[in-house]
DNA sequence: GGATTAGTTGCATAACTGTTCAAATATTAA
DNA sequence: TTAATATTTGAACAGTTATGCAACTAATCC
């Protein structure tokens, strides 16, 4: 095979990666040409962990669960968050960009509510695993 | 009432927020105390975001979903996603402590599998609603 | 118009994070 | 023991991000 002192465990083989083919090298090469099959290109990966990351700050999480359960004003987070109102409102743009809730103006108040029923699908579902364990 | 040029919309009313209670000024005050009392604790909310970060990140989700589908080396992972072999070694390190993966050795190969059935389902949910949209 | 309230935005900043490089460890076989 | 391979780890770096402050706009009522 070869004359080094010890048999190495790696093989290569070809692979499509983000549409190009490319030669790896790895110990299972059957796997790794399932695995390079199956998994979902980058573009559509980015996507769904871009959701996740929206989810993964306490303060924002706190007001999708908030508007998930009707229109709340930005003034009435921050009482309930106990958070300045700049920072609530800092979050709600960044929510708003998403097009994960929806503002709803009246007077000088806003309402905004939860205009994505994915985001709170996977926030009941974080939920429940959460206060059952 | 008081003698400002406008009405101002804000009450005040008293909340439990992370068991203590405060006053706050804010618009509904029955829709503040209907929120703070369902709204869950900091604690609980930054273990649920910690698992949405968790898969916040589009290389950490890959991996997640190669072990989710079998046990895979570091170097296969390394090859299937065309990553450092350090920066994966990094990641597993990290869901390793969270316990999400667990290793199994076999001579010099380590073999890294999925060993919380939460964080698949969420991840397949993120899959099955980015796939059909 | 003038004064007050509700909400937004730009900037600055401190904290965090993912990756790389280099060095270390663990395992195997000669 | 020696050499090679598979993986881990620490340090450094670049990039991102959540928050607070101050200034701003929008809306209301006198």
């Amino acid at each position: 095979m070869n004359s080094y002192a010890t048999n190495p465990m790696s093989k290569t083989t070809t692979i499509v990666r983000e549409g190009e083919s490319c030669e790896v090298t790895c110990i299972n090469p059957s796997k790794v040409r399932s695995l390079a099959r199956s998994l979902p290109r980058t573009s559509a990966v980015e996507r769904i962990s871009s959701t996740f990351q929206t989810m993964s700050d306490p303060s924002r999480l706190k007001i999708l669960y908030c508007v998930s359960q009707g229109d709340v004003c930005v003034c009435d987070l921050s009482a309930v968050l106990g958070m300045n109102v700049s920072a609530v409102s800092h979050q709600l743009r960044l929510l708003r960009t998403l097009n994960l809730v929806k503002p709803r103006r009246d007077g000088r108040i806003v309402y905004y509510s939860l205009s994505d029923e994915h985001v709170g699908e996977l926030m009941r579902m974080g939920l429940e695993h959460e206060l059952e364990s």
